[in-house]
DNA sequence: CCCCCCCC
């Protein structure tokens, strides 16, 4: 049993000087234990892994990439492991391994051997974990050495045999360190190198505080193992900014690694770099890094976004507005420039541009762009806007952004949008559809006690109308206040306002029952509905039923039978001592064919069958 | 060492 397994290996990873990698030792080990570590909000899930060579065990990160092997069950407890990728890095003395690339092979049904814990002080490091600095501190007389030696790691064979291993540097200036991972990377080892994508760049920003005047910027790397954000400040600025291009892959080596201030940043890293004088940048013709990859909504689900998140669209600009001019709270002036943006959900929405980005906003004909990292606010419902993080790629090379474009030049200037809209705006809204989200049968709302509740509660339903009470639809109401008014000899009286008008405003209390196929329910059209469900105002029904009940008859008949969206509101109230929920009908709209269409499309997918 | 992300 124990031969499959690499002999001192574990111990051999753990202590050696310089370090090994896959390139000198490929092991194979069994896995002890699989732990997930809570992830931080908008990181992905991590995986600790115990493994051992039969003699010892010692923990490893699993790098993010590899999260597919445990999620399909690949890697088990007492499953093989062999890894073929990994790094070392050095964290308060003691060295963490991070796998980043493995194969998984099944195992024994127990566990090979007695091992033990290659680590003989992780007792006394268990402690003090809230503070990285105390922590850095106090296990600096045991760490020093050790750090001393990781320092040492640049040498030579190390260097080399890790830089064939990943493909190699573009030649040129003398590299300062081993090539490590972004995930690799730590505030506790300085001699390193990472090649990495620019995700990210963004403008000089010139600050003025006590301290002084100031210019910075701030860049996005990624690789295939995680990302960073990185600044540069004032010389930074003229050495490096241009040097960096958005979306151009570089050796970066030399920089200082500090602790995130991560609430200042959706970069998805504890640690952040901070580019200094003898930091060295070099571009690299490698492309094997990882392109950005986007995680587009379609508009119509930003409904679903929460508010002050961010998120990525693709989209074709629509229409681009005036540049204007606010003044922020602060005081200070900022251009800003609102543009529509539509995609393939037959969706429509606002995104704001700030600052520079607004002022050269230039857009021909209709552009795709693809929006990154973009913050979803609720203005009129939802809308977006730029961060200074968020980036903006004309016409991507994606392919979605290729069937966006076809769509849009086929037929996307001849559709009607839908927008989404404040009124009641909780979870979706469109202007020409009634909060999809909420729509339920009449069965629902009598099963689910819509409006039993003490607050108003609001609900939608498509329903036919199956009968009208025509006997009393209307009252006669005051022109200025809508209460009811009284007849008198000379006219009709307010008590509200106190006057007395030569004649009635009528308003419509319009009694009406309709059905689906769960049941039937009485609703109560107040004036705007009822004049959108019979096409008549109030005023002008009263009138034809005195002058021709023919044709009044016919107004009622016409509508009897006809199908609505009913967006209605239910509340309970007492009525001769007893308790009954009166259903309000707030809006009726004809039925629209195509988001009807799209939902029952929705419903049959949602099946399974 | 910034860290604001604004308005209607």
């Amino acid at each position: 049993m124990a031969d499959q397994l690499t002999t001192d290996a574990v111990s051999t990873i753990f202590h050696a000087e310089p370090p090994v990698d896959a390139t000198v030792l490929q092991p194979t080990l069994q896995i002890l234990n699989i732990k997930k570590i809570q992830a931080a909000a908008n990181s992905m899930d991590r995986y600790r892994l115990i493994m051992s060579d039969g003699k010892h065990y010692l923990q490893a990160m699993l790098g993010t990439q590899l999260n597919n092997l445990v999620e399909t069950n690949a890697l088990t407890k007492n499953g093989l492991i062999t890894l073929t990728q990994y790094a070392t890095n050095v964290v308060q003395g003691r060295r963490l391994l991070i796998v980043l690339g493995a194969t998984a092979a099944p195992g024994p049904a127990d566990r090979i051997g007695q091992p033990t814990n290659v680590d003989d002080r992780t007792a006394e490091n268990t402690e003090a974990k809230a503070n990285p600095v105390a922590q850095q501190q106090q296990a600096a007389p045991q760490a020093a050495p050790q750090i001393q030696s990781a320092r040492k790691v640049a040498a030579p064979a190390a260097r080399g045999a890790s830089n064939a291993a990943r493909g190699g540097r573009a030649g040129g200036a003398q590299p300062s360190g081993p090539l490590y991972p972004i995930e690799g990377l730590s505030p506790y080892q300085n001699k390193w190198t990472i090649k990495a994508r620019v995700a990210h760049k963004s403008d000089i920003k010139h600050y003025s505080n006590q301290r002084g005047e100031g210019k910075l910027f701030n860049v996005t790397f990624m690789d295939e193992t995680g990302e960073i954000r990185a600044t540069g400040f004032n010389e930074a600025v003229d050495n490096f900014y241009e040097v960096l291009q958005e979306g151009k892959v570089y050796f970066i080596s030399r920089a200082r690694v500090n602790i995130a201030k991560k609430q200042f940043s959706n970069v998805n890293n504890d640690y952040e770099i901070m580019f200094e004088q003898h930091t060295e940048i070099e571009p690299c013709e490698d492309e094997s890094v990882p392109q950005v990859k986007y995680n587009f909504v379609p508009i119509e689900n930003l409904a679903s976004v929460e508010k002050d998140q961010t998120c990525d669209v693709l989209a074709v600009v629509k229409e681009v507005g005036e540049l204007g001019q606010i003044t922020a709270k602060n005081g200070r002036p900022f251009s800003k420039r609102d543009i529509t943006l539509v995609d393939q959900s037959q969706w429509s929405v606002r995104l704001t541009l700030w600052g520079k980005q607004a002022e050269a906003f230039k857009s021909e004909g209709y552009p795709v762009i693809a929006f990154k990292g973009v913050k979803v606010g609720d203005f009129g419902g939802r809308s977006l806007s730029m961060f200074s993080s968020s980036s903006m790629t004309y016409n991507p090379d994606v392919g979605e952004a290729h069937s966006l474009r076809g769509w849009f030049d086929a037929e996307g200037t001849r559709v009607s949008y839908n927008t989404f809209n404040s009124a009641g705006m909780q979870g979706a809204a469109g202007a020409n559809s009634i909060r999809p989200d909420e729509m339920k049968t009449i069965g629902q709302i009598k099963d689910e006690n819509i409006g039993m509740s003490d607050k108003q509660e609001y609900f939608s339903t498509k329903a036919t109308i199956s009968f009208i009470k025509s006997e009393s639809f209307s009252y006669p109401a005051c022109p200025t206040c809508n209460k009811k008014v009284v007849e008198e000899n000379d006219g009709w009286r307010c008590e509200k306002c106190d006057a007395v008008y030569p004649k009635p405003l009528h308003r419509y209390i319009l009694n009406l029952s309709v059905m689906d196929h769960t049941g039937h329910v009485w609703i109560t059209a107040f004036n705007e509905a009822a004049e959108s469900l019979l096409g008549k105002t109030a005023d002008e029904l009263v009138e034809m039923k005195e002058a021709d009940e023919g044709a009044f008859n016919n107004i009622i008949h016409t509508a009897t039978g006809k199908t609505f969206t009913f967006s209605c509101s239910a509340k309970q109230d007492s009525y001769n001592d007893q308790m009954r929920i009166r259903y309000s009908v707030r809006r009726a709209s004809p039925i629209d064919y195509k988001l009807e269409a799209r939902a029952l499309i929705k419903l049959i997918d949602e099946m399974q069958i």
